[in-house]
Parts: C-alpha cells; sequence; structure tokens
DNA sequence: GGCTGATGCGAGCGCTGCTCTCGTCTAGAG
DNA sequence: CTCTAGACGAGAGCAGCGCTCGCATCAGCC
C-alpha cells in the first residue's frame, strides 16, 4: 500500500534528516575533520555500524551537508537580494555581498567545507553543481539586469584585452545566466565573483589578522570595488 | 665542546629536515588530512613514538609545512618578480601574480593548507605571520614602486569611499610594505591582493569547472583586472 | 501465515594520534 | 677515568576512527 509504504519511507527520510542535522551541529562546532559518524551515532542512541543503512558512508554524508551548505547561503543571498528596489544595481549587488560574508561569519565550518579546501580525496559528485550555482546566479542577474537597462558605465578597455578563448565560455553564460551580456562583462563578472570569495576567505581564514581593523566596513568599500570592475553604476 | 654538541645537533636538525620533507612528500600525495606521523615513521625505519622526540605533535608538524609553504610561494613570487625590468609594473604585477598561480597549480595540497580553509582545531601560531607576508610584500612592493614614481592611473573615486576606519591600518602598511601609498591605493591593493588568490583558489577548488576552459589565458586578463584596481599602468 | 527485505546490534579489522615505561648510549662534570 | 644526567629509540598500550560482516528482529507483502 501506498501509506504503509510511505509510512516506512517517512521513518526514513525523518532519520536522515536528524542525521544531517546533528551532522551539522558536530561539523559547526568540530569542523569537517572533526565530524564523526560514531559521534552522531552516539548522539542519536545508536550504533555507530547502523548509520551505514542510511549513508553509504561518511563522505557520502559531507556531500549530503555541501548541498545544504550551497543551499544555505544561496538562500541567504536571494533573500537579501530580493528585498532591494529593483533598480538599484549597486544597492542590490551590495546586498548579495553582504549577504554572503554574513552567512560565512555565522557559519564559518559550513563555509570553509564549500568554499575553502575540497577535503582531500573527495571529488565533488555532479550533484553539488546545481545547488553550487545558486549564488552565482543571483550575482549573475543582478549584473545582466544592469547591462540590459544600460546602467552599467563604460569600462575602459582591459590592459591584458578579453582572451578570444573566452568566447565559448561567455557564450555558454549568456545562455544561463548572464543573457545579452557581452564577454568582457562576463569576464568581469567572473572576477568579481571570484574576487568576493577572496575577500571573505581572506577575512575568515586570518590573512586579514593585524592588517585590517574594521573588516565590516573594509569588506563594504572591496564588495563594491569589485562590483565596479563590471561596470556597476554608482 | 662546541663540535661535539653540534654533532648531536647536526644529526638531530637532519633528522628533523628528513621527517618534514617525508611529510611534503606525503601531504603532497595524499593532503593534509591524509599525512599521518604513523607512515612518515615506517618510512623512515622508525617507530611511530620516536617522531615525537621531534615534534611535539602532528599539528607542529603541520606548521612546519604551513611555514615552508609560505616560504616556497614566496620565494617563486620573488624570483618571478625579480627577473621583470623594474620600470615594468605592469609586467611585474603579471609575472608575481602568474607565480602564486603557477606555485599553486604545482603543490595544490601545500595551496591548500597554507591559503584554503585553515586545518580545523589548528589556530595559525605567532611563527607562521612572518613568512606569510612574504608574499604580500612583493604585491606591496610593485604597487609602491609604481606609485612613487607617479606611474599608477588616476582612479575614479570609489562608490563606495575607503572607510575612515581603514587610515590606522593604511598607516601601517605604509610603515611597513606600502611606503608613502594612500589610504586608497593601500586599500585597493589589499582587495586586489585577496582578488588573486580568490582567483587562483576558484580555479584549483573546482569552482571554475565547466565555466572556464582557457583558465591560464583567463587568469592573465583577471590578474591584470585586478591589478588596475591599484591604478597599475599599462 | 509464511516469506522477504529493511533495520539495528555487536564484534572485529586496521588504522590513527598520543602516552608511558624501559633499556641504551653518549656527552659532559667531577 | 668514572659517574651521572639527559637524549634517544623501542615497544606496549589506550582511545578513537571508518568501515565490514554476520546475526537476530520485525514490519509489510503475497
Amino acid at each position: 500500500m501506498n501509506a504503509s509504504r510511505t509510512a516506512r519511507e517517512r521513518v526514513r527520510a525523518e532519520l536522515i534528516r536528524e542525521i544531517t542535522e546533528i551532522a551539522r551541529r558536530q561539523l559547526a562546532t568540530e569542523g569537517a575533520t572533526g565530524l564523526s559518524l560514531r559521534a552522531v551515532a552516539r548522539e542519536m542512541g545508536m550504533v555507530s555500524s547502523a548509520i551505514y543503512r542510511y549513508f553509504p558512508s561518511r563522505d557520502d554524508l559531507l556531500t549530503t551537508l555541501i548541498i545544504d551548505g550551497y543551499n544555505a547561503v544561496g538562500a541567504a543571498v536571494e533573500k537579501a537580494e530580493a528585498a532591494c528596489p529593483p533598480q538599484d544595481y549597486a544597492g542590490r549587488w551590495l546586498a548579495a555581498c553582504r549577504a554572503v560574508r554574513n552567512w560565512a561569519l555565522a557559519h564559518p565550518h559550513e563555509y570553509a567545507l564549500v568554499y575553502g579546501s575540497p577535503v582531500p580525496g573527495y571529488q565533488a559528485p555532479e550533484r553539488t553543481i546545481g545547488p553550487a550555482s545558486r549564488p552565482a546566479v543571483v550575482f549573475g542577474k543582478i549584473i545582466g539586469d544592469a547591462y540590459r537597462a544600460g546602467a552599467t558605465a563604460d569600462l575602459p578597455a582591459p590592459r591584458v584585452p578579453v582572451p578570444a578563448s573566452f568566447a565559448p565560455d561567455a557564450a555558454r553564460l549568456r545562455d544561463t545566466i548572464l543573457e545579452a551580456v557581452p564577454d568582457h562583462i562576463a569576464a568581469a563578472a567572473l572576477i568579481a565573483w571570484s574576487g568576493l570569495f577572496g575577500l571573505v576567505s581572506f577575512e575568515l581564514f586570518g590573512q586579514f589578522e593585524n592588517v585590517v581593523t574594521d573588516r565590516a566596513a573594509f569588506f563594504d568599500h572591496g564588495a563594491a570595488g569589485l562590483g565596479s570592475l563590471t561596470g556597476l553604476p554608482a
């Protein structure tokens, strides 16, 4: 029967949910390498081997957490951006950047898991790439909206021109998240995007220790500077 | 006696050197979490507990490797930059950026250890901060040289101005690696610096998978774009 | 009502970082 | 030259880890 089968499935889904929740809490306090299947099992009052009925390996559990992380930061960015007036492109950009930073500061270990060094020996599976693009979609939308509205500033010719080999990449980006945007702005968007995460990572991983004091204010300035690479307006 | 004491010290230093060398080789193949004190001991024909005569803990060995990593990337950047004509500020910048990327591609696990997520539970000790600044010094020197030579372009007023709270930070930077450079260029230097590592990290950690094809060419373009944030000339 | 598959348990394997004790050997003091 | 303190390596052992396997149980299906 459907009802009974789903009853079974339901308790299974609930257990999976509980495992990931406990795992995420452990991840938050101990970090990725401190996440222990046995500890999760202990906290659930199970024996460690029982976990393997739900996750085939520790790596698989980590993959689930990574996907959750992408979705969490993606949701945060989407929400922050949606709260801005659509025409305020610079404001949307800054809000989205701040959302990334705030989420990273609130969940440093999850950020490290998702955007830091990949866990050695761990290869990101297919199913991560969808959620991974969620924040990128938002940033792309902002830049694309601004460009299509004719709101982007004219950019000086770059010192090192956009390489011709980037053309197919830009075309692919136009097909997805950067509709109608010319190559050089698509390239700038990627640079700004990665630069943003460099800014966050440097702050989070301690490279700004004894260098930058008021990190929130500095971040705003940096995020705006990176945005200006794409011609985002004042 | 001095001679005999140094004889003792010498074999000790040699053993420490051998341990770190084997550890670095293991780090290169297995990654940070795969580095095992016992495996190092095995490879040396020692028993695992003997390692503890030379390194108080695995974290301490990792710290040594981190310092070596900073020094290695620092040396690579210094060498690449020194090979350029001193007046060719843009060329020096690009060469330094390429040196970082090339070193990272050649030593991905060491790069991840040094600039990726800090190993959880591991707090960077004092003795890492000196070597950590070595690459930064080079980048600072390039930007400072260009500015003091009057070779930097005038920058448009940033959309989000440099925060007043950054002034003491800029002063501190002027005292060390960015002599005479005004606040807004010092801030831009930090942004470009962190952005550079964002670019390298994104490439190395797979965020550019299925997005950027010709990564070397794209990197050159991106590095130049980041450099232009500081007003580096064409 | 009997069968089947999902589930949980417990033992166990091989690995890890780290500690402690014990014998050895050597450098330096008297 | 002898004696002692300290450096050193070996080995056993502890607690923890990921993961596997066999066994009992129990719910849902024919």
